[in-house]
DNA sequence: CTACTTTATGACAACCATTACACAGGATCT
DNA sequence: AGATCCTGTGTAATGGTTGTCATAAAGTAG
């Protein structure tokens, strides 16, 4: 490998000159100075990453977290996240997985950005404590290390109840998250919440995963009890997706008539659903360039607010009216 | 930050052996070793990765280089690798775009899988000539220091173009990939072979991109020209669901009926799709974690054959039998 | 022409961990 | 008892880069 070392040997100058000349100091001269860049060149010279990460006590690369690769949500989040990143000089890395959370208190990166429920609270906090910084997606935490930036799950949840309650539906089933999951416990609040502002409202919480499973799952236990037209609010839409398919293969109930189905989220999927189904929608660009933009400040050590992600509702053919 | 340092001088030993100690050498005595152990531990020691890949010249990272964070196929080809990775004890990232280049001729990742054809051959030959180590799995590429695990992508035209042959299709269109993949030239060599054995079949390329979007213009076209039922072959089931979607929102035509409809990859979301989409199925998990054990195999130094993925057909009811 | 700045460059320590080698002291062997 | 071998520990070099401080040369002022 050739280091700066093998330049300055070349070039006939110090060590020092070479890297003040790769780094464009204007304390060498531009005849020292391109003669060391053009030898640099020739040798084909590449820094060693390490060794300035060790020196520098920074990588400039953010660390981006995630419970598995095989969201629907990312896509977009982590276009976000990485046109920021790279506009402010950094690069942007994706892991998942228990191993991989070394390479923060490691300082293999410069901040990490988390939307993984197993990443623990606790661990973030332990970090945020040795002064490693971190953005968070999916709950709420406060350190001076830790930033939020999280979705109006509050504002989408009531979006969607009062969604179906104008349509005028009177039985209703809410298919959750996983337990523990922090964006279903807040959208399940604003359901009760919802839920209390009306009389009259018969309705039924069905444990959910997040997930196309927890949606079949919800499907099958829907048709068994099926009676009347109900609507559905599935906390997110994957699980509208799965409980729409089981629905369409396993009944000849109709969604949009005898099941009134709206989900959460807005992914792309659901463009290609038929019929087209209610949602809740943000923009995923902006959060995660949001989120980006936080965690940079936050390394740069300024104070930044937490951020919120507003939300609105895209109707759909999925919730008709009852019928009295 | 607390360093070796830190722990000998608590511990009234040199940093050698606390090194020797934290890495579990034998040459320390258990007492002492148990002792340093504590100390590291009370101090809330974490070693300085930066400092250990600048001293071992391995990082125990691998790369992964995607064209962006959205791709259908990702998800398991990304959980197989990272299963081996892991318990081959590295950590694996994920990147995306040029910027992130330089984590390897950097040495910041001790090897890199390539899926991205915006990686250029020339920068990745260059890279190999550095003895960087490079796994591809979506181009040729010949050097001691890159390896190839790839889909048997001729086999998966094949298999597809007899399915649609053997149905009695006389017409066909053929939606290819963006120019220049490897991927749809390949299957598009075996789909030309394959029209080349039979008599009396029509047949209309397509351009195409790999995405929803090149199978709603194609949709567009097939739909304009329509006159008799026809058979369409698009190079990946993305194409195929914006061409299906299309088709079932903008005409009357019938998939599986009027149009007969084969893809390749066999993602998850067609899984989802009324009728069945057939489709050439193969294994993602396994394409990564193969990738995975060939490059930590290249890193080792051993010399590897390349591989190949196998391929199979899964009929579905998008596809008929032409009717005389 | 001396004294004081300014400017370009060099020497060297530091970042943190690993590891080859040296060394001291005890155990083992003849 | 002297020679030899282990064994545990320390010393110091190493990896590549950055950046502080020192120094030499050139420039400016008195």
């Amino acid at each position: 490998m050739v280091s700066i070392k093998d330049i300055a040997k070349k070039a006939g100058v110090s060590i020092s000159t070479v890297s003040y000349a790769l780094n464009g100091s204007s304390k060498v001269t531009d005849e020292t100075s391109s003669r060391i860049l053009a030898i640099a060149q020739e040798l084909n010279y590449i820094p060693n990453a390490a060794a300035r990460t060790l020196k520098k006590r920074e990588s400039k690369i953010i660390g981006v977290f995630l419970t598995d690769f095989k969201g629907e949500v990312y896509g977009d989040l982590l276009d976000g996240m990485k046109e920021v990143a790279n506009t402010q000089g950094y690069d942007l890395i994706v892991c998942s997985g228990k191993q991989s959370h070394r390479m923060l208190p490691e300082r293999m990166i410069d901040g990490a950005i988390i939307l993984d429920q197993a990443f623990e609270s606790e661990e973030l906090l332990e970090y945020a404590d040795r002064n490693h910084k971190i953005v968070v997606l999916d709950r709420e935490l406060d350190h001076k290390n830790i930033n939020q930036v999280l979705l109006d799950n509050k504002a989408g949840a009531t979006l969607a109840m009062e969604y179906l309650i104008e349509r005028g539906h009177q039985k209703m089933y809410i298919v959750t998250g996983p337990p523990g999951s922090f964006d279903s416990m807040q959208r399940m609040k604003a359901v009760k919440q919802a839920l209390d502002r009306v009389d009259h409202i018969e309705w039924i919480e069905i444990e959910g995963d997040f997930k196309k499973s927890g949606g079949e799952k919800a499907a099958k236990q829907i048709i068994a009890d099926y009676k009347d037209p109900v609507a559905v609010f599935c906390l997110n839409d994957e699980m509208a997706i799965g409980l729409c398919n089981q629905i369409t293969e396993n009944s000849s109930l109709v969604i949009g008539e005898q099941i009134h189905l709206i989900g959460f989220d807005n992914i792309e999927l659901t463009r290609y659903m038929q019929p087209r189904l209610a949602t809740i929608d943000y923009s995923k660009r902006k959060w995660g360039a949001l989120a980006a933009e936080q965690l940079i400040k936050l390394i740069a050590g300024d104070t930044v607010e937490n951020e919120r992600i507003y939300v609105t509702l895209v109707e759909g053919e999925s919730v008709g009216y009852a019928v009295k």
